[in-house]
DNA sequence: ATGCATTTGTCCGTATGTATG
DNA sequence: TCATACATACGGACAAATGCA
């Protein structure tokens, strides 16, 4: 699976931003639909072409920013937006 | 392991413990009583929507709080109150 | 006593997240 | 990146304990 290369930009930017970013801009526009299950850490580690820990990082992120949510030993699914 | 415990990240919510919380939470408040026997534990699986080892879990915590009381071939009953 | 239904207990296999090296 | 170990989640299968007719 070769993903586009424009989720890594060449600025000063973390690894780890520059993915949750990207993942956050695919929920944000509507491709990644509330409810949908990720792909597991591991794979998207492997799909994107960073590390293992990197993807955790930027999973972390877009769990505080209420964007996802992670069940242990089910995986993670897109959370249902929050109006602010 | 240098750093102290204060430090935790958000993690995931674990099913099992929304579980028990969920049903402390009904003891605490007086909905289940002393005695009330508890749906079996498949039973309450299905009915929650999770798995029964989930459940099971969810009850040995339960149980390690004193919550309730386990009987094999029987079921499952809210503990009388142990005031502190 | 034997059988049946109900309920908890145990184990297995697979998938996933967590943590560390 | 890769490897290792462990916890969690789920479903299935079978065993053990209880109560009842």
């Amino acid at each position: 699976m070769t993903e586009p290369p424009e989720i890594r930009d060449s600025g000063p930017e973390l690894v780890y931003m520059q993915v949750a970013n990207w993942i956050a801009g695919r929920i944000e526009r509507g491709e990644l639909k509330p409810g949908h299950k990720l792909p597991a850490e591991r794979d998207l580690a492997t799909q994107i072409g960073v590390g293992y820990m990197t993807v955790r990082r930027a999973m972390r992120e877009l769990r505080d920013r209420g964007l996802i949510i992670t069940v242990v030993g089910r995986g993670t699914f897109v959370a249902e937006p929050r109006d602010t």
